[in-house]
DNA sequence: CGGTATGTTCGACCATGCTGAACAGCGGTC
DNA sequence: GACCGCTGTTCAGCATGGTCGAACATACCG
């Protein structure tokens, strides 16, 4: 673990979460760090285009370095490449938005957004978090996760997002529980009031979850009787068609513990 | 300038740029590098979730951290937030695709994309990144910046992308010339062949020019007899009312050299 | 016109990250 | 099946180079 590396990452997601710009004072004292030493960590990462100055304020913000490598992610990103062709199909079968997830520590990020095919409202949810046990997306993907991973990602605090996140180890054992047997992570209202999700986990070669597709939208429209199972069959078949086209193979148990 | 910061910057280039993954024997050769050292770099930025390495083939890529920062990014960018609205009322007044842009090192970065009103065709370029000097937003910013920053600019080798590329510097500042006496940049198939782009400088309260905004299509639509004017004005009034959103004064004239 | 913020520079100490060489695990190949 | 080349990884020692305290320049505000 090199520090200064450490730190300068530190300082890029101090400046990603909360206000967009921070001054060298304001940083060093959240990072309980010297101010020269965030100055220096600053100019370097300046000099590399992932931090700008406000040459007026002369306070710090991240960088349009910062965009053109998350652009690289995404272009890069094989579960990606792999699942947009099924998740445009998906989302056409279904008529919902659908997204494509991985986890990345505690949240799960969108990787893809397919539009609703003809809905006019184009909110591009791309590069968003959302924490892992208030989405459906997440569910999927930690239900199929070695029990030591799944238990490590319980001991940190379940933030509640609405008055039906569940908060609870307990209650969010018993969801992964659900989604192991079904295949299919059932969000209603966990994490949007509102809103609703449906996903299923996605498999590499490996046999581990990389990533999980499912849909979004009004909980009413989802979760409505006659929809739900329909939805339920689109998105565990189409997670499968992606698990495949990755070389998984057909059937995925609960992998054994690392 | 701090030697481990911008190492790992540069890997973290390294990986956004070709392959999208990469040995660590690999990384080593391109950057001048020991072995040992790029891979106690890469650990490090690994545990912060800015690369991931795949554990069966042992390679590195980058990792989910770097979406959420370049998000990030998007979300806390002032002259993305500002231009939103109005980038919205000049793709609909225009019929076109409307881009804005920022200019990161040699290139111009598209930090937001309105799609034209009625296409279906939905190509999302935010993060895509454009060589300066073939692209209309890029001629824009330019055109404002200090002399001194364009002859820097200019030392560099002007990569042709098509055949209409303008690749000797006179070239480039014939085209600068143009866009500051007009206030806006007209490029030509410069960057692909068959589109055309005119954009208009962004300026914040001291001059500088931030970015700029500009509508992308179809040449031999864009550059028509009677649409040009149209297109010219209509860029050129959104950029200055998004200039005086931002605080700028009225008028630009080409600022001193710092 | 001080006072108190800020961002920045300097210099010295010593921790820290770099490098060479050696280790372990794989895959192909003769 | 044992060899060889390749990979990613670990380990030690040296000295490079990053960190920190104090001092500087500057802007804002009372």
């Amino acid at each position: 673990m090199i520090q200064s590396v450490d730190r300068a990452a530190r300082i890029l997601h101090e400046l990603g979460s909360g206000s967009p710009s921070l001054g060298v004072t304001e940083l060093a004292s959240r990072l309980g760090l010297a101010k020269p030493t965030v100055h220096g960590l600053l100019r370097t990462l300046e000099q590399c285009g992932l931090v700008s100055q406000d040459i007026a304020t002369g306070r710090y913000a991240l960088g349009p370095g910062v965009l053109q490598l998350g652009n690289a992610y995404l272009a890069g990103s094989e579960l990606r490449a792999r699942s947009m062709l099924r998740a445009r199909a998906l989302a056409g079968q279904v008529d919902e938005v659908v997204w494509v997830g991985v986890l990345a520590e505690a949240e799960v990020m969108v990787v893809h957004h397919e539009f609703r095919p003809g809905d006019g409202v184009q909110i591009l949810e791309v590069g968003a978090t959302i924490p892992w046990h208030a989405s459906a997306l997440g569910q999927a993907i930690a239900a199929f996760l070695p029990d030591g991973e799944v238990d490590r990602l319980l001991t940190r605090p379940l933030r509640a997002l609405t008055g039906r996140t569940r908060t609870t180890p307990e209650g969010v054992r018993k969801a992964l529980a659900s989604a192991f047997d079904k295949g299919v992570a059932v969000e209603n209202q966990e994490a949007n009031v509102g809103d609703a999700g449906i996903a299923a986990a996605v498999f590499d070669h490996s046999g581990r979850p990389v990533g999980s597709i499912g849909v979004v939208g009004p909980a009413d429209r989802l979760l409505q009787r006659q929809a739900k199972p329909r939805l339920s069959r689109a998105v565990l078949e189409t997670a499968r068609a992606i698990s495949r086209d990755l070389g998984a193979g057909v059937s995925h148990g609960r992998p054994q513990p690392s």
